[in-house]
DNA sequence: GGACACATGTAACGGGTTACATGATTTC
DNA sequence: GAAATCATGTAACCCGTTACATGTGTCC
């Protein structure tokens, strides 16, 4: 059945880009461009690449700086009808895995400070990603980067990337304000300022969902004993 | 040296919101509130408990159900000094990975359909988490939901994937227009377009990286041979 | 000429997934 | 009483990681 990893297709469709790449040149990009949306070990490019070669959608050239080996690959026709067949079929859905919001959701388990070190974490992934965002940035502007004719899909990547990495640092900056304004304070008013962040973010949603939410917090109002007007 | 597990870790940490767990709501919580940012497979999560109560981290009742087994956990002493352990511990980075986004980054090698499809899975996923979000907010609203006590950081939370999912949709809106005015333009219209939306990007950057990329841009057009003024 | 980054791997292990199997309960 | 859904697992497999090993150029 074959279960063609992405890691495989992903490595193919840099291969797809140009014509020949060390295995080096392939964990760079990795590290440069891919590592915020597609991680994976360094260790893996090596043997996906093996494995790309031995089935034939890469061929292989060898050979030696000093005494140490060194790959060439390129992509083959078979290797182009597999990326082309992967990318005919439907994408995968995204994934996001956050142990520091998880921390964050079992802070009453821990101290503020713990909840704070989580979210200084966040705030670090985030300015990562926009330190190597600004220097890729710079070298599309001047038309000095690698992929300059990927400029345009490059630039859809860049907007992504730095959107995601602003919210991170800004959802952790209302997060610590949160979190300091409950320490000390009792339980219904920390409930009251949570109820405030949630009806906040629900302003932001799309209509439709909006509405079903407001109708049926109207239905339990309605349904209870003591119906309190707003 | 145990590499405990995250996975071990938010089960334990569940456990220690309350006295009493099937597996089964283990699961449901996870469906429900967690997979968003920290997805596991259910199986996952029989394996976890296990070992769990082999290690003594968790008391486990054996009860059935007709002739179905079932497995209700406790937290124990020791599991509870184990949570405390893991969040005294320096949390790990956030992972994204986004298939989807991938596929628009190698978009070149398809078609502009295709690439409106992955579009299309961002947005669906973005829904997933609001369409939950909305109904799990509403819980919170009404004060009818089973961690009401735990509504102030389940409130960070539900801000958190809100952000995180209005900025998929809203990027994917972006890119989707992009790529429309793409077809069909030549190549230096794109990369003019690319490089608009590349500076719309780092506007919103904190300043001092803006401020890098701006003096890098004006160093490479101060080396240049014909240095074009703005 | 020692330190350090660059470059190329290998080996071992384990966390996690997919797929399957099957019992109980509700729905119609 | 069949279908669908809720509930509880098991087995097999593999993708990916961590940790290690080692060579090569360069900087001081």
């Amino acid at each position: 059945m074959a279960r063609t990893s992405t890691t495989a297709n992903a490595v193919l469709g840099l291969l797809a880009l140009r014509e020949e790449w060390s295995t080096w040149e392939l964990t760079k990009q990795l590290r440069r461009n891919l590592r915020f949306f597609w991680p994976r070990a360094e260790s893996r490019i090596y043997e996906e690449t093996r494995r790309l070669g031995a089935k034939g959608l890469a061929s292989t050239v060898r050979s030696f700086v000093g005494r140490r080996g060194r790959t060439v690959y390129s992509i083959t026709p078979a290797g182009l009808d597999e990326v082309r067949r992967w990318l005919a079929m439907p994408p995968k859905p995204t994934a996001l895995e956050c142990e520091p919001l998880l921390r964050v959701v079992l802070s009453d388990l821990g101290t503020a400070e713990q909840a704070v070190a989580a979210l200084d974490q966040i705030r670090a992934d985030a300015r990562a990603i926009l330190e190597v965002g600004a220097v890729v940035a710079g070298e599309y502007l001047t038309g000095s980067a690698e992929f300059q004719d990927q400029v345009h899909v490059r630039a859809l990547l860049f907007d992504f990337l730095s959107s995601f990495a602003l919210m991170l640092s800004a959802w952790a900056d209302r997060a610590e304000e949160r979190i300091n304004g409950y320490v000390g304070s009792p339980q219904d008013e920390r409930e009251e300022a949570a109820k405030v962040m949630i009806r906040n973010a629900l302003a932001a949603y799309p209509a439709d969902l909006k509405t079903a939410v407001t109708s049926a917090l109207a239905e339990a109002r309605g349904s209870e004993s003591s119906p309190e007007p707003d």
